[in-house]
DNA sequence: GGGCTTCTTGCGACTCATTTGCAAAAAGCC
DNA sequence: GGCTTTTTGCAAATGAGTCGCAAGAAGCCC
């Protein structure tokens, strides 16, 4: 079986991104907020990213165009990015929080290599979980807001 | 529908505990590992936990019984009981670890209410979760070894 | 019980992600 | 240009988790 399932859609490394970083800074600058040289640069890096990053990695990549950037930017920008529905927070278990830009209309997981610490996306049929969503629902008492599902094993380099 | 679905198990609270205190403190002895006052107390403790606890939160227990307890110590037994089988990690995302009591035939998830931070087990029907890791082994040549899948949202209390 | 070996523990210092308060700097607007 | 409000930098603090090492306890044999 060497095609994708239908139930399990392989992202192409080279589909194309959804949401430029031009679309973003004026969804921003019509809602009222400021667009900032270190704003601009920073969601110019989560739009290039290939993977979710951490604070600190983006710390990095943003002091090579802003050398003065403090972490404490960083941390503000990205909770700030967050809440205005721009990126979302996975977490792999290594002791930091990564982010990655929010489809609104994808959702996906992450296969992390527990090895390399590669992640690559997989999108899962989303209906098995909203059904299993609607049940937890009913049997519990609990209204699902979110999930987190990711998958952690040894990629293709790796094995 | 008011009865638990066949695809998803409710686990009452007041299910039997299917591993006592005493049977793991045997199994380690048996093994050949030590049986010291807290590797005792903190294996106790986790028994009579009602839900995953942190690090932090075991060191305020234990501290109770022994004063002098480190912090070190409370990390490096937690590594140990994992290691041993006895304990699992699980993480709700609030930048700290939580262990529970491995029960070896049975493998659940979480319901994490956000208001109150209540944690609640859920037991999800594993051949659908298995079904898609095949899919995933095959379609992205990844081995997967483990997932995380836990569920945020409000629970009945802070409703 | 005494002594021995090896496993555990306490301690202190350290790393590193993330947060906080505050004053200075920059953006958008008139 | 000047004003108001948002952003930013800085310095210091918080808090989880880790490390090296020497002292303390468990289990064991006599």
């Amino acid at each position: 079986m060497k095609t994708p399932s239908k139930t399990l859609i392989v992202l192409p490394d080279d589909a194309p991104e959804n949401s430029s970083a031009e679309q973003l800074v004026d969804a921003l600058r019509t809602k009222g907020f400021r667009i900032t040289k270190i704003r601009q640069a920073m969601i110019e890096a989560l739009v290039n990213a290939s993977q979710p990053v951490s604070a600190p990695q983006l710390l990095e990549q943003v002091s090579q165009i802003h050398p003065s950037v403090n972490k404490t930017t960083i941390y503000r920008e990205l909770d700030f990015l967050a809440d205005n529905k721009i990126l979302s927070e996975i977490d792999i278990l290594d002791g930091m929080k990564r982010y990655e830009l929010l489809h609104p209309d994808h959702h996906h997981h992450h296969l992390v290599c527990t090895s390399c610490k590669d992640i690559q996306c997989v999108e899962v049929p989303h209906h098995d979980l909203h059904a299993l969503e609607g049940k937890i629902q009913q049997t519990h008492d609990f209204t699902v807001q979110s999930h987190v599902l990711e998958f952690f094993g040894i990629c293709r380099k790796c094995s």
